[in-house]
DNA sequence: TGGCATTCTTAGGCAAGTGAACAAAGTTAG
DNA sequence: CTAACTTTGTTCACTTGCCTAAGAATGCCA
């Protein structure tokens, strides 16, 4: 890590953290509110702020009204006070994205993928990219944070390196990371598309600091991206919510992971094209997303067979959907990523039935559904709310959290 | 992954939790391997220590080998330190336990279930029973920390009360909690079976404090509890790990809860017994609990037609316990509950097969499973356990806690 | 017996958070 | 317009959790 960074501030505090937090989802909130969502004292939070306006992250933007006392006065995130860059490496493309403190999207662009390069060549090429870039959008070089960079899925914790997908074969065992901090001098984050994905609508979406929420993100494969009360569910190897390896079908196909029936290889968009070709359907697509791209496209027309065969596909994601709602108990579901953003509402509704029917949604909360936003990019912005995210809110090592409360009953 | 940074702010009292967790799941440590594990000087240690002693939770038990100077202090929980009462509500008995901090029973007794009387006659019995077992047994009142009561899941958080399961009508709505602790005098916790299951494998099997495992809970429903990182996972309305409903087959037959193909209608016990009654099997059972006993008997000495049944029912949990393990990412599976006390052995071998095929028991780690050393009370003993956790690492509310930090990688 | 390594303790200090009093800025009632 | 009240935010002295630094205790080995 390069001494260079602004940082916030001394990275410590976690409240300072959670603050921040709290003003990000919130859009504007004042100081009392901020007291009663953290449990701390009025005295608090009022340090905590000033530190937070003196360093440039907050601003006062006017007051509310008056409730019958004095007027809450509005804070928000200065939007322009930091800046993050965002990079998605995948086979077919890179895109880049550079992200506000905001989560807003100042710039974004994309550019031929990794293909068949030698990694070394690729990593100089994605330096260049974002340094010629950088100057050119006039974005001030010490605000930005570091760069975040989002690949398919899995990835292994020990060497801080991406695993090798199928596809992207020459990456295996290169140090990605730490090529790409020395060629463009920036810290950098490394994680999979999905959870990536997650953090990027935590931060863009502006969804609540409380809630448990999935993006579930289909692009090569399918899985999914885990928040829950803020921070990203990671498993004991941070690959927690690989769903595209679920068996829906105990006597399906083989998968290339070895399993039977699992949702990628019955529902995945490789599969649903497969399935249209052995169909006797023509496609002219270069690729697997060209082909699913016409495929959604003639399925929207109305075509019967593209329709069934999206139909069918959708059927295994809602209980793909569904296990992953009733295990981890959520209360939102995003549909997002590449495949999503062709053919999100196709998927909708029958996704949305079948969290309806969730266990839950009838005794107790109803599961939401959306599309996301920005589901093309969304891996993109995701790598670089990464950034913003292991800024704003640093998880400290050190001491292990103790297991939390069960329900206490406090009677008489 | 970075060490452990000093000046954590958040982490308040819960070093002093930390530290009791660590010590629990070692057994026996010295106050050096209390620094190294919690990141926490060995100037801190020392005094949280000392505190420890003083309330006199901790004991100093001999000495370490010399590694070629002093000779590490050895401490241990003093098992008699604090007792808990764990019960266990069900409708076909109640099963009591009294353990120790060790996680030890140090009582257990059963009686006669709630059947079909009144909510508040089983309160005053229940009070009853406990009163007159406390004083028989011997145990000092005075440092008993609490009674946790554990029913069939799902709970409703809102209430504090446990949700109508099915058979046990009658409860609905009924303030268990809230009667108990009148009655009892006792601080009173709530919690579903498969996470006090879960949390009593925590205790009294000495796992790790870091590791991430569910408790795959079959009793009458299947349920998972699930801890991560020694904190149990909740999800948004305490209802995480409701596996007893994920599908897995979508032409399946059609659930009490409304779907199709649910592992609970395909592969519970109560699907076995009816299973066997329509293969034209005599069973003479009172219940489904001793008819599942029975057919697992049955399928020990090799009868052909139960073993048949039990088979295809494994095949659907280990299905189960896969997409668990897949979308959680754990490293352990422990399997336990009555039907798993009953027949466990013949569960086992196809769910650790499924799980050695897991997407990860290949490109990461492997993923255990074992049976539970005390499957029969498993719920019970977990009730108490919920009482010694919530004592031992009791959680702040407060501050929320932030997103933790993705993979950092650190170069030059 | 005196180094030397390792474990644990004591002493002083910093910083986060608290409680309590107070200042600021509005509303409401006369 | 003034006085009383409400709500919001700040200042300050104090507690506490943890750190650094130095030292004490307790074993091994020459």
């Amino acid at each position: 890590m390069s001494g260079s960074q602004p940082g916030l501030g001394a990275a410590h505090a976690s409240s300072r953290s959670a603050i921040l937090d709290l003003i990000r989802a919130a859009g504007t909130i004042s100081r009392v509110e901020l007291t009663r969502a953290t449990g701390l004292t009025a005295a608090t939070i009022s340090t905590v702020v000033r530190r937070l306006i003196d360093d440039g992250l907050v601003l006062e933007v006017g007051r509310a009204e008056s409730t019958g006392g004095k007027p809450r006065m509005l804070l928000q995130l200065d939007p322009s006070a930091r800046y993050a860059i965002g990079v998605h490496l995948d086979h077919a493309g890179i895109t880049y994205v550079i992200a506000n403190l905001g989560g807003a999207i100042v710039a974004r662009w994309r550019r031929p993928g990794a293909g068949s390069d030698d990694p070394a060549t690729v990593v100089a090429r994605i330096a260049a990219e974002i340094r010629t870039t950088i100057t050119r959008v006039g974005v001030d070089p010490a605000r930005i944070l570091g760069l975040g960079v989002v690949s398919p899925g899995p990835i292994s914790s020990s060497t801080g390196m991406t695993l090798t997908p199928p596809v992207m074969q020459r990456w295996a065992e290169f140090p990605l990371g730490a090529a790409l901090e020395d060629a463009v001098g920036l810290s950098v984050l490394l994680d999979n598309d999905a959870t990536a994905a997650a953090i990027g609508e935590y931060w863009s979406g502006g969804i609540a600091t409380g809630s448990a929420f999935a993006a579930l993100y289909m692009g090569t494969g399918i899985g999914a991206g885990i928040i829950v009360d803020g921070t990203v569910y990671r498993g004991s190897s941070s690959n927690a919510g690989e769903i595209g390896h679920i068996c829906v079908d105990l006597d399906g196909p083989v998968c290339w992971c070895g399993n039977l029936g699992c949702v990628e290889v019955l529902a995945g968009p490789a599969a649903v094209v497969a399935a249209a070709r052995d169909a006797g359907l023509e496609l002219a697509g270069r690729n697997v997303a060209e082909n699913f791209g016409a495929l959604a496209r003639a399925a929207s027309r109305g075509e019967a067979l593209p329709l069934q065969l999206l139909e069918r596909s959708s059927r295994y994601l809602g209980v793909a959907a569904q296990t992953l709602a009733n295990v981890l108990d959520l209360e939102l579901v995003i549909l997002t990523g590449p495949a999503f953003a062709l053919a999100g509402s196709l998927y909708l509704p029958e996704i949305e039935r079948r969290l309806g029917q969730s266990f839950f949604a009838r005794g107790s909360h109803p599961v939401r559904v959306t599309i996301s936003s920005n589901a093309p990019e969304a891996a993109a912005v995701g790598a670089a709310a990464l950034v913003l995210q292991s800024e704003l809110a640093p998880r400290q090592a050190g001491v292990r959290m103790p297991l939390e409360l069960p329900l206490e009953v406090t009677a008489g």
